[in-house]
DNA sequence: CCGTATCCAATAAGATACTG
DNA sequence: CAGTATCTTATTGGATACGG
């Protein structure tokens, strides 16, 4: 008799075990490797995991909002990377007090951490020749780009706080010593505003447009001289080595 | 007559350019963002693929050690994602010549520029408090944890080329004025060699075991000491901020 | 031995409709 | 607005058989 049920029994502690893990947002299929590597694969490898740290970089968010910035991302696969996110401590679900009373989702102190990944991820994906830099861009994919992009040698000399419109969405990137730092503020203290799309903003940074077709505020050549700090990296050639 | 047609048409159209990208071994499912980070997980963004790239940082391997070194790995993927990898410009597929006339896979240039984001990946995954650190450990991946996890201060007045034979492969790790560099090396040069398999070096080195259970031949002193140079950060905290 | 190709069962992702 | 529920499709991994 025991025999017998022993194997339902293993089976049914197996998928209990499944079952628990999932609900504590812990990983469902591991590498089985020791390597940090792999287990930062098992906390955000899975699609859209590191895009929605990357939307949580410059502060919380909300539901909604992601499911704009992600392009393409179904809500149940949001609300499943969110639970397991949270679930692994590396993003938190918080609510506003009234009367917002909205859910927020935030990433935790550790969460934060992930982005030097993002960046250099960044950095080596713009070598790539098929790279295609026409493709939408979410306000916080762009001031990110930047702090990725800076060229120290453009920057030299270069001191001010710039801010930067996207639809609702302000934030200001402060260039000191060849260094620049972006964070979501009121542009109250900024010494130039640029206005667009982020699409616009990239196609002037990157792509060498004119910058007549962005709006600019306050000292119009500060600003200016400000879109030109950036550089993208040369393309790779895939052919070498 | 023509608009009867125009519906299946553009089905065909649509499955032919899915078939080419496959042939190409291009991307599959794009996230419709022009985020580098975003083409970055388009370019390595697949199970397995970023673990692959970290076994060839070290230099080329053969199928059959990837497959032994990343346990859990089917054939059939490993082979697919090998191809996918080669079609996206990130390793080559080299024929040794006779007599040995075997294949190797081999990182190109640009893709060697993966290793910020792997050493970034497992610093930050080293903090989470889900690691389990007692998993099977590839030789590549204790090597390049030694790259992430020097520390500074306790490599201060530290020199030396210390050898590390694992099995068959044999590195040799070399410390200079608080910085390291790991190559795959012949053992001639080295001041000392340390032999074990790769989780007994870590257990030593991360776990505060004893150096006694790995041989040591040549500078018996320098090696020991060589094992203390490396730290692992603090877990965090999940539930802060 | 070194892979490749094919089939199958289990999962994960995506699309859509729906509910508080 | 903020998600859930359900259904369909795509991907994965494991087993096995096959070719050089």
């Amino acid at each position: 008799m025991l025999e017998d049920c022993s194997c339902a029994s293993y089976i049914a502690t197996v998928q209990l075990e499944k079952l628990t893990r999932q609900r504590q947002g812990e990983v469902r299929k591991g590498y089985d490797d020791a390597c940090g590597t792999a287990h930062g694969l098992e906390l955000l490898g899975d699609r859209w995991a590191l895009l929605i740290m990357r939307e949580l970089l410059l502060g919380p968010r909300r539901f909604t909002d992601l499911r704009r910035d992600l392009p393409g991302i179904s809500a149940n696969v949001l609300s499943q990377r969110l639970e397991e996110l949270e679930g692994r401590g590396l993003l938190r679900k918080v609510r506003l007090p009234p009367p917002a009373a909205r859910d927020v989702y935030q990433a935790t102190a550790w969460g934060l951490e992930i982005k030097p990944v993002i960046i250099e991820l960044g950095r080596f994906a713009a070598r790539s020749p098929g790279h295609d830099a026409t493709l939408p861009l979410s306000p916080v994919s762009l001031m990110t780009s930047f702090e990725t992009m800076i060229d120290p040698r453009k920057a030299r000399g270069f001191t001010g706080r710039i801010g930067v419109q996207m639809g609702e969405e302000t934030f200001i990137a402060q260039v000191e010593e060849e260094r620049i730092t972006v964070a979501r503020a009121p542009l109250e203290e900024a010494a130039a505003v640029i206005g667009g799309e982020p699409e616009a903003i990239a196609a002037v940074v990157y792509g060498g447009g004119p910058a007549e077709s962005l709006t600019i505020e306050g000292d119009v050549s500060l600003a200016r001289r400000f879109l030109t700090l950036f550089t993208l990296p040369p393309k790779a050639d895939a052919r070498q080595s």
